[in-house]
Parts: structure tokens; sequence; C-alpha cells
RNA sequence: GCGAUCGUAGCUCAGUUGGUUAGAGCGCUGGUUUGUGGUACCAGAGGUCGGGGGUUCAAGACCCCUCGGUCGCCCCA
């Protein structure tokens, strides 16, 4: 007889209960109150999309691309990937659904996204962000609103603290491309100087050599060519609104003139909320504009910005959560009068107040385990009904409730 | 893909240079006490020591493989 193994989670998944549970709910709640605040859409989307959706977008060469994607081919033959990002899709589902007809639109999503990386602290296989998209808006202003609604996001679920805007901007399309040329000239003539992973991203990405960890690297990348020196006047107007936006509006930021995007969508304004409280993970929310990507994928010359954040690192930032107290504990002391306390408990939850009922074990260890849920008050149910209570006199609707049933 | 480290009851862990029927606390179940919002005491259930192979008279401890967790690199939110 072969012996059963008991099934385990698939690496990289999680199952969250409890604590773990409440601080996610916690973000996705704040995120979609704050995302109306500010008139952003929900969307529902697809969690798979043809794998080209996603090849054309983030570029071939990126890893997320070419080793970090869930796909198949589906029993019709068909390349599908589970979704390693939003922007894409919803960039997808603009043109799929001709929304060219509601822009500039506000979107906003959140759900589960998967990606085949090393799990570490606050990075999964699968994992779950927030998102909010402008679509078909041009001007700075988009891009500062943006940061605003991150900016109150962060301030609402109380993990500023410690975290900081970084602010770039990597020009528009001529912009970005000469300075590219230039850096890679550059890293070219100091190609003895590289660490061995930047000598591999001069060929991929050379971009991202300018945030490299590698001590070894920082000298040749501190002076490397900057942006600022290929920035077009319309670029550095552009960059000049946003900032000019953000003072405005009380939103602190810094310029980072490394900082770099690691999809090939982006241009103009790139930005980081960084933390140091996360370990390797210094990103808790990151975005930018990337006006290049629908026409990528076979729509219109179309504008748009966004950004994502990923809600397993809020989460764990979060560092003090709302209490959630049951209401009414119903003790049930003789079963006698279960059906008496069947009867209060739907009254109860039917009123708007949370309860739950212990009526099982031990009868003399049923407050035991009832104080053990910590609930607001204690009732107590015997053969002949609900008799009394314990727990603060309060004004609360449990109490209301109480004294009504007395009357 | 690379590196480090860990994997013993539901949970947190202990298990001495490999040596008799693998332990504790918490939790759980029951009992006694107490008496009605967190008491104390007693008892019980619960483990093929992640999985597979090997070395040995003897492996939870040593070796190999494998699967996971954690933390870095890489990448990214």
């Amino acid at each position: 007889m072969a012996k059963i193994q008991t099934p385990q989670a698939v690496r990289g998944t999680q199952d969250m209960f409890g604590e773990t549970e409440e601080r996610f709910a916690h973000v996705v709640a704040t995120f979609e109150r704050v995302r109306r605040l500010y008139g952003f859409k929900g969307l529902q989307l697809p969690v798979i999309e043809p794998t080209a959706v996603f090849s054309r977008s983030l570029g071939e060469a990126t890893d997320v691309v070419s080793k970090e994607m869930y796909s198949f081919e589906d029993r019709g033959g068909d390349s599908i990937t589970l979704r390693p990002e939003f922007t894409a899709g919803i960039a997808r589902a603009y043109l799929t659904n001709g929304w060219q007809q509601f822009a500039p639109m506000k979107l906003s999503v959140h759900g589960p996204l998967f990606r085949y990386e090393r799990p570490q602290k606050g990075r999964y296989r699968q994992f779950h962000q927030i998102d909010a998209e402008i679509i078909g808006a041009a001007e700075p202003a988009a891009d500062v609103e943006l940061l605003v609604m991150a900016d109150q996001l962060l301030k609402e679920l109380a993990i500023n603290d410690g975290v900081t805007l970084q602010l770039n901007t990597l020009g528009d399309t001529p912009s970005r491309d000469a300075w590219r040329a230039a850096l890679v000239g550059y890293f070219n003539d100091h190609k003895n100087a590289l660490s061995e992973d930047s000598l591999a991203r001069l060929e991929k990405n050379p971009l991202r050599i300018l945030d490299s960890k590698d001590p070894t690297d920082r000298p040749v990348a501190d002076a490397a060519p900057v942006i600022d020196d290929y920035l077009s006047g319309e670029a550095q107007d552009f960059f000049g609104a946003v900032t000019a936006g953000l003072d405005a509006a009380g939103v602190a930021w810094t310029r980072n003139a490394a900082l770099v995007r690691g999809l090939d969508y982006y241009r103009h304004t790139a930005f980081e909320f960084v933390t140091d409280r996360l370990g390797a993970q210094g990103t808790v929310l990151g975005g930018g504009r990337y006006d290049g990507l629908i026409e990528n994928l076979g729509g219109p010359a179309t504008p748009a910005v966004g950004w994502a954040a990923g809600i397993e690192r809020l989460a764990m930032l979060i560092e003090q959560l709302p209490v959630q107290q049951l209401e009414a504990m119903i003790v049930l002391e003789n079963d006698e009068g279960l059906g008496q306390a069947f009867a209060l408990l739907r009254q109860l939850r039917q009123a708007g107040i949370s309860a739950d009922m212990i009526a099982t074990g031990s009868p003399k260890k049923r407050y035991d385990k009832a104080v053990k849920q910590n609930p607001a008050a204690i009732l107590r149910v015997n053969e002949h009904g609900y008799y009394g209570f314990s727990g603060e006199d309060t004004n609360s609707p449990l109490m209301n409730f109480l004294k009504s049933l007395a009357a």
C-alpha cells in the first residue's frame, strides 16, 4: 500500500489567516475607500491573458517575460499566461472594449499576480497588488493626481513613516533613446570597472546598472551620464510641471536621477515609494508614465500613467491594526436553552450586532472559552432563556438592544 | 538561476561526542477546585523526528538526493 503524502501548498503561495489576513483585508479596504475619494472606477479583469499581451508590452528581454511568467498552452492550443502585472492587461481591456470613448479614464484594480521567482521576504509567486491608472491623459496633472492619491493612501495606512517618494524622469522617447545610447557608450568604455551582473545588464537592460547595489559598480554608475543632459525642452517642462504640482499639493519627494524602471514601456515620470523596513525589497509602491504602451499593443497613440503596490508588502508595514471585536458572545449554560439561544443569536445578528455562541464542551468551561474570544459582552443564557450580561454598560447598539429586550 | 540557513506533537521549541519505550510549555479534551470575564491542580489524546536512499550492531542526530520554510543575490510591487 502506498502511503498518502499530504499535499503541500505550491511554493511561493500563502494561506492567509488570522492577523495576516486582517492586515491584507485592511490594505484592500483602505485602497477601495481612497480610490473612490479620487473618483477612480473599479475594474475586474481576467487572471489569464494571451501571452502576447505581456511579451509585447513588457519587453521580450525583461526577466519577467523571459523567465518568470506562468505560461501554458490551453486545450485549444493557445498560449495563455497568468498575469504577472496589471498594466498590460488593463491596456488590452481598454482596446478590446473600445474604452477610448470614455477617455480619460481613472481606473483601479486589485488582485493576484503570478511570477515564477525565488520566494523571500515580501516576494511570492502568487502575490497581490493594488493598482491605479489614468489612461488617455497626457497632462502632468494626471501624474500628480496619482502621486497625491498614493501619498494619501500610505498616510491612511499609517505607513508613511520612513517611506520616501523618489522621483525621476526618463524623458520622452527621443530623450530616453539618446540617454540610453550615451549610457551604453559610457559603460562600454568602463567595462573593466563593472561587476559581472552589470556586464550582463549592459547587454539586456543598461539602465539597470544605474541602481546596482554592487559597490564595485557605484563609482562608475555615479559618474554616468545623467538624463537631465538629454532631456528635450518638452520633457523638461513636463517634469517641471509634475514637481511643481507635487509641491503645491504638499507631497514630499526627492529626486533620484538613478531611478529607472524595469519594464520597457515607461517614459517621462518614474517614481517609487521606498523604505528600508522590508529587507531586500525596498519598493512599496512604484509606477510611472507609459505613453507608448497602448500603441505597442496595436492601438492608437494613447498617453497613460499608473502605479502599483504590493499588498503583502503594505500589509507587513502596518504597525497598528484596527481591532475587530465581537460585540456579543452568548454562553449557553444549560443545553435545555439551546432553542432560546438560537433565537437570541438570530435577533442580534438581524439587528446588525456581531454575535456568536459557545454551546459545546464542558458546561463549566464555556465561560473560559467565551472570555478567550475577547467579546465586548458575554450574554448568559440558561434553560429559562437570556437572563443577564457581563461587560461594560455603554451606549452601544448591543446595550440598547438588550435594554429593549428587558422592556 | 545562484548562495546561506533551517525543517522534532496543532503552535513555540528542547533533545548532550549517534545508544534503552522521543520530551517541555502553550493549545486541545475530560475531571476536581473556584464561581459565574481570563483561578489552581490532576489526567488524557496527539509525533512513521518533511520525504527517499545510504553508513552503522544502533540514526531525530552522520552522508547523498529531494521537497518545503526563512534570509540574501538577481529581478521586481
